[in-house]
RNA sequence: GCGCCUGUAGCUCAGUGGAUUAGAGCACCGGACUUCGGAUCCGGGUGUCGGGGGUUCGAAUCCCUCCAGGCGCGCCA
């Protein structure tokens, strides 16, 4: 990356500046090369030479100054200047453009990769939504986000499995109840009459579930009380059912799990009993009140957390620390990241003190909370609760405005942003979504590429690069050049939002450029040529970002 | 009460590894092609960057404090 090839250079000029080895090593790690946001600034800057004018008690200007004279000739650098306070700019040659996308062309699919996570292991579990329904939209933002990171993770050498946990265990509270209402509802459509639970499951889709068992069973299961064990077999028999809609559901948004782990099985194999009986032994957990309690107070934890309830029953950090048990030692990731949603929020601390009481390195491990989604619909807020029913289900936004818009929509913010969904304007105006803008200059570009095909002009010339040299032309070489660093960094800030603004951007320099710049003209097959290459290259570049999103690169619209 | 997130243009939001003159989309108004797709392009912005204080040569960005909105604080998950 050309931002190396400069840092790399201002490394070489600091080294005469510096007299012990602590500022050495404080000037490599902080050499950052910067885009400045007027183009009369140069092509890049660094702010180096103010961060070394405390340390080095000197002028920065002066710092700057004697950066430039030191700095070695590269074939590429036009002309260094020192400016304002200190900033060192460079000037590049055009021609660092045109090598960038003579490696974008030599790349292809691969142009935005990296080497920077080394093969590192990591794995990410996403939208975990409970197996008590569809997914619906209110808990669906952590998919395409969760998506799109570990694509990310992966254009960046990260060895990447996705996984998501099924709340399939005997602790999920919920299960059981969503167990409760379908036996509910399977009895009074066999014509009995059974008090819904209090808190119960209301949703439509929960009597869609007892019809199934009505089909598949009829009257067998009419006769089972209506306890905790009736609950339990319910719950139980409909888990497939659920799970194969959530997989369905996920595969609708364009996402495909490595692995669906059930947490019922953690108890099944005796998975659980055995880290609570480990933690017992080392300490790290005790009895009292006839419950066993984890030390997680000691790390942090507000206070110390319960692992098995007086009635015997294990909790659901029971659960998660035997899956945190499998995950770090037995599968032997070297990195786990949580993303969840935000009513997970108050759970970090103790799951991350339960990590620590398990003895792991709690560097390894990350949590993302995405913020909450909420949807407006005639002006209106929605009130969306699972419980009372009253859901919109992503299939349905899906069939409303597109898998594709709803990924770049849900995409298009930080997690750390509260998100407005206006359903009437996805709606309306979902011809008007950026994601169209974006696609439609990739379709542009194919259907010059196309055309290109046809002609008979550009049989032996060769696409001479150096010919780009028109401001349009340069602008949107520089997104190209500019790619490989912001996958980068979207990678390293875990902030896929950035993918859609760069690809808004991109799309722009790219519409921008077709308006201006005639690419096939039989008076001029040279230009033809090169510009050809430029389209080639930066139909490769919005393909690949749109793939990183999940989001198809359509040749015709 | 405690904790976290958010507060930037009419609306929805980027920018928050300090750094030279704060951006984009939508909406609104006005323009543009006899050739590769008009789902396009060009022009139009006087913003208390929530308020106040602090650090700094320099703060939307870092620190403190206050205000507002959202969410979370169980032997529920």
């Amino acid at each position: 990356m050309i931002q190396d090839r400069l840092a790399n250079l201002l490394r070489e000029a600091c080294l005469p500046l510096l007299s012990d080895r602590q500022h050495v090593e404080e000037a490599l790690c902080e050499i950052r090369i910067e885009t400045p946001g007027n183009p009369e600034h140069g092509d890049f800057a660094c702010n180096i030479a103010m961060q070394l004018a405390g340390p080095l008690g000197a002028n920065p200007r002066q710092i700057a100054q004697k950066l430039v004279d030191n700095l070695p000739a590269d074939p590429l650098v036009e002309r260094v200047e020192v400016a304002g306070p200190g900033f060192v700019n460079f000037y590049l040659s055009p021609g660092w453009l045109h090598d960038a996308l003579a490696q974008c062309l030599e790349q292809g699919e691969n142009y935005g990769c990296s080497d920077f996570g080394d093969g590192e292991k990591v794995q990410i579990e996403f939208v975990g939504a409970g197996p008590v329904g569809p997914i619906h939209i209110g808990n669906a933002r952590g998919g395409p986000f969760g998506d799109t990171l570990a694509n990310l993770l992966e254009a960046t050498d990260h060895e990447v499995e996705r996984e998501y946990y099924i709340n399939d265990g005997p602790t999920n509270t919920q299960f059981q109840l969503f167990g409760a209402s379908v036996q509910a509802r399977y009895r009074e459509l066999l014509g009995e009459k059974l008090d819904f639970p209090e808190q119960g499951y209301q949703g439509e889709y929960v009597v869609e579930f007892a019809q199934q068992l009505v089909n598949q069973y009829g009257t067998q299961y009419r006769d089972v009380p209506a306890d905790a064990d009736g609950a339990s077999l319910f719950s139980g028999l409909l888990r497939d059912n659920v799970i194969e809609q959530l997989r369905d559901d996920c595969t609708a948004m364009g996402i495909e799990f490595d692995v669906w782990f059930s947490e019922k099985k953690l108890h099944a194999e005796g998975l659980v009993e055995e880290q609570i009986d480990r933690l017992l032994a080392s300490g790290a957990a005790y009895e009292k009140d006839d419950a066993v309690w984890l030390r997680t107070g000691e790390h942090g934890d507000e206070e110390d957390r319960v692992l098995v309830r007086s009635d015997g029953a294990p909790t659901y950090i029971a659960s998660d620390i035997a899956y945190a048990a499998n995950k770090f030692y037995t599968r032997g990731f070297d990195r786990v990241i949580y993303i969840w949603g935000p009513d997970h929020f108050g759970y970090v601390p103790r799951m991350k003190a339960a990590l620590a009481a398990m003895g792991i390195d709690i560097e390894r491990a990350e949590f993302i909370i995405y913020q909450t989604v909420r949807f407006l619909e005639g002006g209106e807020p929605l009130s969306l609760s699972k419980r009372r029913g009253d859901i919109v289900t992503i299939r349905e936004l899906i069939q409303d405005i597109g898998r594709d818009a709803v990924r770049f929509f849900f995409l298009m913010r930080s997690v750390d942003a509260h998100l407005d969904f206006d359903l009437d304007l996805a709606r309306q105006q979902s011809a008007e979504n950026p994601v169209y803008y974006v696609q439609y200059a990739h379709t542009r570009l194919c259907s010059i590429l196309r055309e290109a095909e046809t002609v008979d002009y550009l049989g032996e010339v060769d696409g001479d690069l150096s010919l780009l040299i028109h401001p349009d032309e340069l602008a949107l070489l520089r997104k190209l050049a500019d790619y490989p660093a912001e996958v980068l960094r979207a990678a390293q800030e875990r902030a896929p939002h950035r993918l859609p603004h760069f690809a808004r951007e991109l799309a722009q320099a790219v519409h921008q450029f077709y308006t201006n710049c005639r690419v096939l003209d039989r008076d001029d097959p040279a230009l033809s040529c090169a510009r050809l290459r430029l389209v080639a290259g930066s139909r490769i570049v919005l393909a690949n970002i749109l793939e990183l999103m999940g989001i198809t690169a359509p040749e015709r619209m």
